[in-house]
DNA sequence: TGTCTGTGAATTTGATCAAAAATATTCAAA
DNA sequence: TTTGAATATTTTTGATCAAATTCACAGACA
């Protein structure tokens, strides 16, 4: 058995509905770069790789379709998609408008156990950078992020924020792939101090920048083929 | 035979597939006030009312709930969405963040036919409310608002949008019935100026004004019950 | 009050049908 | 004979349904 199939296991012994458990195995693997842009997503491979029925990998698929975490061809084919510019500059524009403001939110709300969490996964993700651990970078980077989202007690706000990583997760290892992950302010640090002193401004231009500085990164670092815009 | 059950038959002759034509339905419904908050909804109880099989209807549910249009209960059963001051409070901030946004990118794009579409919207949605049209209402205020973001040719952001305006639409109802949609500064007029004058502040403005006046109508009207915040 | 059991709904599976893609085949022209 | 396009066939995959199973809730009973 393959590991998605194992973990897709595990989570079910939970109690949790099998298309509760696949729907969680499809989001890590875009989320962490399991899959690549433009690769096909069959439901009856799925079925095979998360040893599950085809009905619970049908509704998961059309959950994510749904965030726009894969994208539905017109001949009922399903794929990664593939980020174009104007793709990547509206993530840009909807994260720069929903992540500093949950960060500002979080200031207040956060409490020292979760900041103490949030500097774990940040160490964490230096070492995974440090020995060039693509996955463990992403993993790490999601925690991060999603851990101080989760403190602003915003669940609308953060599932739209939630949606947009599931977006461009796929995109995310190609560009790191490629640059080094490395220079650059490390604006995490930044963060934590903000939220340390309870600088929601701080704090939400920390995130502001982290953000511009992310999506530029994935700007750069896109293909851009033969141009077809 | 039923509406919903004669509208999804009518749009299956398209061509569609089942699943995509129940969603439609269903996302009608919840848009144009047919259900109300707190509702539960059943999939047995809409096999039979849409006049479809079980794995469309099943389907359909997980990609409204995923939008957060549906909410589903941890015991299996799966509600219309009862917003709170704080939901009412986030649907408000990410619309301010991504609505005029978009009204701003539609201004240098709209053509005039899409002006002279909006000015239409607009005026059955007027005559909609002289006549207490409340359905009237809300099928236009819709167009009117979708068709401009549509014009920002920006679809991850205008599908943000929608899924936004999928969470409030049950509610829109009941504050509609409550109060009489009327008084206060029309500020789709205003709207309409800015964009034939291509004055992208302007309608960026008006477009934030007129999502705040909305909100704050529906802040208004909430019941707020026992309020168990 | 707590347990048990029946009822109804959600979940899941497997089968069947339909559509699209891939592959093989045929036939005509060079 | 070979090449290439058009067509037919096979195969893969998606869509749908109906039956079987599991689960949660409510009412009965101790």
């Amino acid at each position: 058995m393959n590991i998605q199939a194992e973990q897709n296991q595990g989570a079910a012994k939970a109690g949790l509905p099998v298309h509760e458990t696949v729907y969680r195995s499809l989001r890590d693997m875009i989320l962490f770069g399991e899959l690549e842009p433009g690769q096909p997503v069959t439901i009856q491979g799925l079925t095979e790789h998360l040893q599950a029925g085809m009905t619970p990998v049908r509704e998961a698929l059309r959950r994510l379709t749904a965030a726009g975490a894969l994208e539905f061809m017109g001949n009922r084919r399903i794929i990664v998609p593939v980020l174009d510019r104007s793709a990547i500059d509206q993530l840009k524009t909807a994260r720069l408008a929903l992540e500093p403001e949950l960060a500002g939110r979080a200031t207040a709300l956060i409490k020292d156990s979760d900041i103490a969490a949030m500097k774990q996964a940040d160490d964490r993700l230096d070492r995974a950078i440090a020995r060039g651990d693509v996955h463990g970078y992403l993993v790490e980077n999601y925690l991060f992020h999603s851990h101080l989202n989760e403190a602003a007690q915003a669940p609308i706000l953060s599932g739209m924020v939630e949606g947009l990583w599931l977006r461009f997760g796929p995109s995310m290892r190609v560009v790191c792939g490629v640059m080094g992950t490395s220079s650059l302010p490390d604006l995490h640090k930044d963060l934590i101090e903000a939220l340390e002193s309870r600088d929601a401004e701080r704090a939400s231009k920390a995130m502001a920048e982290d953000v511009k500085q992310g999506m530029d990164q994935m700007l750069a670092g896109i293909s851009d083929s033969i141009d077809t815009e």
